[in-house]
DNA sequence: AAAAATAACGCAACAATGTTGCGATTAAAA
DNA sequence: TTTTAATCGCAACATTGTTGCGTTATTTTT
């Protein structure tokens, strides 16, 4: 197996995650990160990060792609079958940490991985009453 | 507000779906019509079906967009708060009609859609054993 | 049935997002 | 310190989705 490195351009992508509340895409890490790196660099690192289980993939019903670092305190894995919430107004998206749906599948399916995505609007932009 | 037309197009794309079991990508639906109409048209209808909850959107763990008509043989309203299965070896994905997530939210969330897509091996390709 | 209104279309151009190849760089192992 | 291979930067490309605008065609009105 491969070995993984620690690179600078790494770190400053997971810095970027742990200063981060809610889910992020390419483009918002890129901005923060105002040329540390490559942007093909940031793709590179997102797949590797998703790869080692330290962050995971989102994908929004309105069809863009977004990553988080989701805050699991007393885990040692990175557990992802938690749901996502997705504000209509502000487009933010937040870990729903607690909320796991359940379900009952029908036979003959093998279920690897799930995504649960709701949407609508988040307690802040609820509370200025849009 | 706008009325709708029934274009040649329109009929066409549905029609692509009416043959189809599974939810289609914006460029399998346009192998599927050869030139019947431009890639742009095909989006903008796309988008009205959307609209007229005709059709719905369907968003993938590895970012790909497909929409769905689904079979919902006794209901008036096209619902789409179903299960999607996007199986990891066909890439094709289902609609699991009957299996509904329960979940507890927490409050100040104001839920209007939700998304939930399982992925893993669906039945054909784990009988197959992959 | 013909004319008027406008939804939908085609085309071209553009924007955003993601991918690949390859030579140069650099972290980690020897 | 030297070696080795993972990672990077750059350029080029691929895919997906969007927008403007003049033209076409469906639907409504006369």
């Amino acid at each position: 197996m491969k070995t993984t490195r620690n690179t600078t351009a790494k770190t400053a992508v997971l810095e970027v995650f742990e200063n981060s509340k809610t889910a992020l895409s390419h483009t918002e890490i890129q901005k923060q990160l105002n040329d540390v790196c490559d942007r093909v660099t940031i793709y590179r690192i997102l797949d590797r990060l998703v790869n080692e289980d330290i962050i995971h993939k989102i994908s929004n019903l309105d069809g863009t792609v977004k990553y988080a670092k989701c805050n699991h305190s007393h885990q040692r894995v990175h557990i992802h079958n938690h749901a996502h919430f997705s504000c209509e107004n502000c487009h933010e998206i937040t870990c729903l940490e607690n909320v796991k749906p359940s379900y009952i599948m029908p036979h003959n399916y093998k279920v690897n991985e799930i995504n649960f995505t709701l949407s609508g609007l988040c307690p802040k932009c609820l509370n200025s009453n849009i």
